[in-house]
DNA sequence: TTGCTTTCTGCAATCGATTGCACATTTCCC
DNA sequence: GGGAAATGTGCAATCGATTGCAGAAAGCAA
């Protein structure tokens, strides 16, 4: 029943792969005109009888072309690169998806790695990926000083961002992100609606986009609102991790009283009501809590976390588009593209309580 | 400041990759002795001082391997396949994350592709796979029913499977998986040490390795205490989703009454939790429900979930492991490992309520 | 110095598909 | 029916690295 038994006299293993050449035999032409019939492209240079004859004849032998021969030839090797900070953080998925169901349907073959957030690991994953000749790069983990951009610049490779851009006057990329300035206002919005005055921020690692851009986001929102923004306790947590986010809220309940925090990334958020349920606060009646992204899951965790969210997948589909097309002709215009996120009233947010105890 | 610098009365756009050849002129060598003195392989056939020069006439001119050219020639990308059934199931990404980072660690290169549980996607996948001439695949999707190992054998790929396991006589190949049979049995003699007689199944689709041995892990549990299996009730779920496990909870809510539902994921279980709120019943209080993977964040989830945990990393790392080792000496004796899952007591189990409301 | 290894390097073929160019048909038009 | 244009195929070079084989150089013994 297997079609890897071996025949009795022939040494064992799997048949070679029918070349080109055998195909060429077979049907009784020369090898490029298998070629020109085989690939759609190039099939109306062939008569209509020759192309169907080389067809059967490469069915009949099982024929597969070699991206790889196909690719030394062309310089193309029909390979995306993606490189993702935290594979483990659960917003980066449902991007990934998206971008490996456009690029697959395109033919396309997505080689994913994880930089972990290490630029030493994204310079060397990026060198990979030009030995592989990738037609295209996605970055997922743009931050301030690596050097990734210029990486790609010098092996020629067509790259895009994403989620992160760079920090500006950093060449020209096309990006797609989130408005994250304006998305952090809706949460600050929601928050002074239910009549807080006193908003901490706990903000992102210092060099990432989404952490600076929330961050000033933040504090023109108080402005906006009349409040002094240099008067809300506001730290940077070392990295999106929940770990990272127990010990940031830690710290900030340390300091000066707040009646809600505007956190900067929902894993984060993971580790702050840790921290406040460590300090025998709970999440919403005594501090409100929003986060960013809503990522999956956050929905369901206790209380339910209020949060903005981001269109993961139309972030990884956009950004694939635009790196096609861009490939397709480098001429194009560089993109800048600003996702429009929305605030999800959920349980962890509730008017201040004056009751609340003081850690 | 960026090598991408244009010079002027040259043509726009990066300086075209340099060739061992290039690097053969620069260092005054033949290119094989480039070739040989570049491969740490064979570095040892060449003079210390020759390699000297060549590598750093490489350096100078910036050469990368094209590993298109190499693979070519020795019919080896350093690409390994991985095909996943559903990337968003969180499951996924620590194994998916384990065994990136062993094989980067190896110098291969990971193609991701998401098969979305559909054979036909499946099987073009594969195709690709083979097309990219990877040198060894991954198949986290087995299911019954798709020739996902054939065409494996017929590319000459090796394969191995990761989480879930071919239907036994299925042909030989490695498989590192859980032991979901004895899993099970732990959530079972959990609910029965808490009292519990009528405990239903909630099991995962037909045709899944994880979903039959679960299921027979469960009758088998009951049997040993001297319950009868066919009188539990069971039913199985479409898909491995919480939508899924929603409708086959609402369904088994209709039918005969039990006070606990040992679920066969805990995808499902997030269903699960719906369900019995849309039936008016607490979990823990009035129906306990244990689950299945301990996937990140169902420690988080109101109420926590009791699961039974799988080791996620140490799934992937071992896969990978095994089929690079394979890979190397396909005479390998084929292997079957069975990681052992423990079970994770948690908030969603507790005595049975005889005052619960009869839905 | 001769003769025989041992070592190192060069030569050229090779992997499999693509493509510019040339040649051979066929078609068309006057 | 002859010449020009259009169309279809074959030829051979090419992409960049690897590797079996052969020859040159160096080392060593007699």
């Amino acid at each position: 029943m297997s079609s890897s038994d071996s025949i009795p006299g022939l040494p064992p293993g799997p048949a070679p792969r029918a070349t080109i050449a055998d195909v060429a035999r077979e049907a009784g032409v020369h090898a490029s005109t298998v070629s020109r019939a085989l690939n759609p492209a190039t099939r109306g240079m062939v008569t209509e009888g020759v192309a169907q004859r080389v067809a059967e004849a490469a069915e009949r032998l099982g024929w597969r072309p070699s991206a790889l021969a196909a690719g030394l030839r062309t310089r193309k090797s029909r390979t995306i690169g993606i490189l993702v900070p935290d594979l483990v953080n659960p917003i980066f998925p449902p991007i990934l998806h998206a971008v490996e169901t456009l690029l697959a349907g395109q033919g396309y073959a997505t080689l994913m790695a994880n930089t972990a957030n290490d630029p030493a690991r994204e310079a060397l994953l990026i060198e990979r990926m030009a030995t592989h000749l990738v037609d295209g790069l996605m970055l997922a983990s743009a931050a301030a000083g690596t050097g990734a951009l210029d990486l790609c610049a010098r092996f020629g490779i067509p790259a895009v961002l994403i989620n992160r851009r760079m920090p500006a006057g950093c060449g020209a990329t096309s990006a797609v992100t989130n408005d994250d300035h304006g998305g952090i206002g809706l949460a600050v919005a929601h928050l002074l609606a239910l009549g807080h005055r006193r908003i901490a921020h706990l903000a992102g690692p210092e060099g990432i986009s989404t952490a600076m851009d929330r961050l000033s986001g933040f504090r023109d929102a108080l402005a906006a609102q009349g409040l002094d923004p240099d008067a809300a306790p506001i730290l940077h947590a070392g990295a999106y991790t929940a770990a990272a986010g127990q010990a940031a809220m830690a710290a900030l309940l340390a300091g000066p009283r707040f009646t809600a925090v505007a956190v900067a990334n929902d894993m984060l958020c993971l580790g702050t009501y840790d921290a406040l349920a460590a300090a025998g606060l709970r999440v919403a009646a005594d501090v409100s809590v929003t986060g960013f992204n809503d990522m999956p899951f956050v929905d369901r965790i206790c209380p339910a976390l209020t949060t903005v969210r981001i269109q993961h997948a139309a972030m990884g589909r956009q950004a694939a588009e635009i790196l096609l097309a861009e490939m397709a002709d480098p001429a194009l215009p560089r993109r800048d593209i600003r996702l429009v996120p929305e605030l999800v009233c959920r349980a962890s947010t509730a008017p201040p309580n004056p009751d609340a105890p003081c850690p």
